[in-house]
RNA sequence: GCCCGAAUAGCUCAGUUGGCCAGAGCGCUGCUCUUGUAAAGCAGAUGUCGUCGGUUCGAAUCCGACUUCGGGCCCCA
């Protein structure tokens, strides 16, 4: 009998019975590899473990604790959702269940219309168990496009997707689960659909692989349920969604329910009002928020460290109003693109005004307002500027999405010689600014055009992107494309940055635009003599000062570094025989432009300091008899240990070294 | 806007199948205590149970609409 021979990963070679599988190959290797193996990486594609092995090719195992493994686990785990929901729910037809980071979902419509309720979750998951308990195979098999719409003449929504892949269609990100690679590329002729068996009532239409058989599940959990329009089309219906997450083993599932919690105890909307530091009231409104003393105190802050690093980078300021006339938009092209996130127009004796949604038609008009010259360019302007937008009221969420916010905003006219160099400069100075804040770890992201919402010719859009391309180039950093993601008038680059639990933010972003110069007719006189147009970038830092503070709250756990923290420390006499030494030491820090607060001695010591720690004070200072006598303080600074006997001097130094080092 | 859920004192939350005067802790006010590093004691005040309408002898509780919030879809700073 001949043998066959594969390539592992490190290299070595294993020869195998012919017709061997690639779970016949794990198992070979050892006892506890072939129990673990959920499907295998043939020749760099991901394949069910039944799959027969070829001579020569390049064979990984790949197991449960590995990216791919996971991925596997819960694309597995969402089809044994699928498989209860259609048991408990006969007639209901379902859509798609890809896995997704953490966890995975599966989309129904339910029969009559049924929508999921929370407590519906419970029962779900315990037909799920029942059937991981049965250990059922997954069991493929490929079907022609024809065949394959047979099967599933039941369920319109894998109808649909039979019918896009056989069409040849490319396959849009929703229906990546069944089309990815492979499956659709050699189009319509070529089409094959695959499925897979779990039992004789239940089989799924899916690329695959899968694990071997769900007992290989198990460490899963039904976070909630939603809805979702199908393919994210709101003309479309909307189908009833089951997100969970799933993981490789007992521990993993815990921890990550752990830093759910820990992401929960950060929630800047819980954390501003246990700080005191802005609420959003009912009656004002839907996604408008107010800012208590604390928390103004911290975004003034922000606010003038903005203003001093612009003063400082070559900006000028300007202030424009929070109204503008219809014909202002319509200009910029806001009213043909940009309307639905616009508040509605207002009717005045003279026509028709908006709220701004954005400050870009305004900077334009004081660009415009002079002849101007090539020797100012390239000129900043630069204004905190509060702008207005329409967003759908179910899209609100505290200060990360708002109606109402101010940006960091400026709009930069260069010539095109000046265009790279702008670029780059201000890659550096967002980089330096955020940093201040202590963010470390920043990814970019190059957006283009969409050409169904945009303006401008394609040579310009061309150009502007090459600049955005070639300044991120330059500046020697990663980043990635997004196609079609641009905002109207010009492509973008944005930045996000990584907080302390490890997640993503988008803050930052830096947009060129040929478009505005254009459509405002802004000129410049060359050296020549000649008139040019400038061009334009559009670019904030904080991106939402609102949103930026929401983050910051978020990344600090509430516990803002002394040169933000609204009070820096707070000054507790022993007793009330000590109040009047506290006094003093309340008058020189404050004298000395520090941010402090006196608690008088009308509780115990312990309760004050509670209170103090729960809010998170950078410094409690503990003053009593001792101190009295020797001019000193109890310093107990946050996450720190005690220390008594300090000289206020030395304290003094010690709080202002913190603020001048940001830490 | 659409799907699911929620709204009770300043805050966090209890309030069983509709039934005396709606509760607790924290906070607040007053008195007592005079405190050395994460909760002293006693007393007191505080609510149109989100709003409006309906069902009922009777509604915080059931029904409807609206408002706001939370989780998603879409969009985005």
């Amino acid at each position: 009998m001949s043998d066959i021979a594969v390539i592992l990963p490190d290299g070595s070679e294993r020869s195998l019975p012919e017709a061997s599988t690639i779970a016949d190959l794990a198992t070979g290797i050892s006892r506890r590899l072939g129990k673990d193996a959920l499907i295998g990486l043939v020749d760099g594609s991901e394949t069910d473990l039944d799959t027969v092995l070829v001579d020569g090719q390049q064979v990984e195992i790949v197991v449960p604790d590995s990216e791919r493994g996971l991925h596997t686990i819960r694309h597995s785990t969402a089809h044994v959702l699928a498989q209860a929901v259609l048991e408990l729910w006969p007639g209901s037809t379902f859509a798609i269940g890809p896995p997704i980071e953490d966890g995975f979902y599966y989309d129904f419509a339910l029969a009559d219309g049924a929508t999921f309720h929370e407590d519906d979750l419970d029962k779900i998951d315990a037909k799920m168990r029942e059937i991981i308990k049965a250990r059922q195979p997954f069991v493929r098999s490929e079907l022609a496009p024809a065949a394959a719409l047979e099967l599933m003449s039941d369920h319109l929504y894998k109808s649909e997707i039979i019918q896009m892949v056989a069409s040849g269609e490319k396959a849009s990100e929703l229906a990546s689960e069944m089309a990815e690679d492979g499956d659709s590329a050699d189009g319509a002729a070529e089409a094959v659909i695959s499925f897979y068996r779990n039992t004789d009532d239940f089989v799924d239409m899916c690329v695959g692989p899968h694990v071997p058989h769900t007992g290989h599940l198990g460490h899963f959990k039904l976070m909630k349920v939603a809805g979702a329009y199908w393919r994210g089309d709101v003309d479309r219906p909307m189908l009833q969604r089951i997100y969970g997450t799933a993981w490789a083993d007992k521990k993993q599932l815990a921890a990550h329910l752990v830093r759910l919690e820990e992401a929960e105890k950060r929630d800047h909307r819980k954390l501003a009002n246990e700080l005191d530091l802005l609420s959003f009231p009912s009656e004002l409104g839907g996604g408008l928020a107010v800012w208590h003393p604390k928390g103004a105190a911290i975004r003034k802050i922000m606010e003038d460290y903005s203003r001093e690093r612009h003063l400082n980078g070559g900006y000028e300021f300007v202030v424009t109003p929070n109204l503008a006339s219809g014909k202002l938009f319509e200009t910029s092209g806001h009213l043909d693109f940009y309307a639905d996130g616009m508040y509605p127009p207002m009717e005045m004796d003279n026509g028709t005004y908006y709220p701004k949604p954005m400050n870009c038609p305004i900077h334009c008009l004081i660009f415009r307002r002079g002849q101007r010259s090539y020797r100012e360019l390239p000129l900043r302007l630069f204004e905190l500027g509060t702008v207005y937008r329409y967003e759908r009221a179910g899209t609100l969420h505290g200060l990360m999405r708002i109606r109402g916010f101010t940006q960091d905003d400026s709009h930069i006219y260069c010539s095109e010689e000046q265009l790279a160099e702008e670029i780059e400069s201000l890659l550096e100075f967002v980089v330096s600014v955020l940093k201040a804040f202590t963010f470390e770890d920043f990814t970019f992201n190059l957006s283009t055009r969409d050409p169904k919402k945009s303006v401008g010719s394609d040579e310009v859009w061309d150009l502007a992107t090459k600049a955005l391309k070639d300044a991120l180039d330059k500046f020697g950093v990663p980043y990635e494309v997004k196609e079609g993601d641009a905002a109207f008038y010009g492509p973008k680059i944005d930045i996000d940055v990584r907080d302390a639990i490890g997640r993503s933010w988008q803050l930052s972003t830096i947009q060129a635009d040929f478009n505005l110069p254009e459509r405002f007719e802004l000129e410049y006189v060359a050296a020549d003599g000649s008139r040019k147009q400038p061009i334009m970038l559009h670019r904030a830092l904080f991106g939402s000062i609102e949103r930026f503070f929401g983050v910051l709250l978020e990344h600090f756990a509430g516990n803002f570094p002394a040169w933000l923290a609204p009070i820096q420390a707070t000054i507790l006499p022993v007793a009330q025989d000590h109040q009047a030494y506290a006094d003093e030491v309340y008058a020189k820090l404050k004298a000395s432009g520090f941010r402090v607060d006196l608690v008088e001695a009308n509780d115990p010591l312990g309760k004050r300091i509670r209170n103090a720690k729960q809010q998170k004070v950078p410094y409690i200072l503990v003053v009593g008899a001792d101190d009295v006598a020797a001019g000193t303080l109890g310093v107990n600074p946050r996450g720190g240990e005690v220390d008594r006997d300090v000289p206020l001097d030395d304290f003094m130094t010690k709080l202002a070294a913190d603020i001048e080092s940001k830490a």
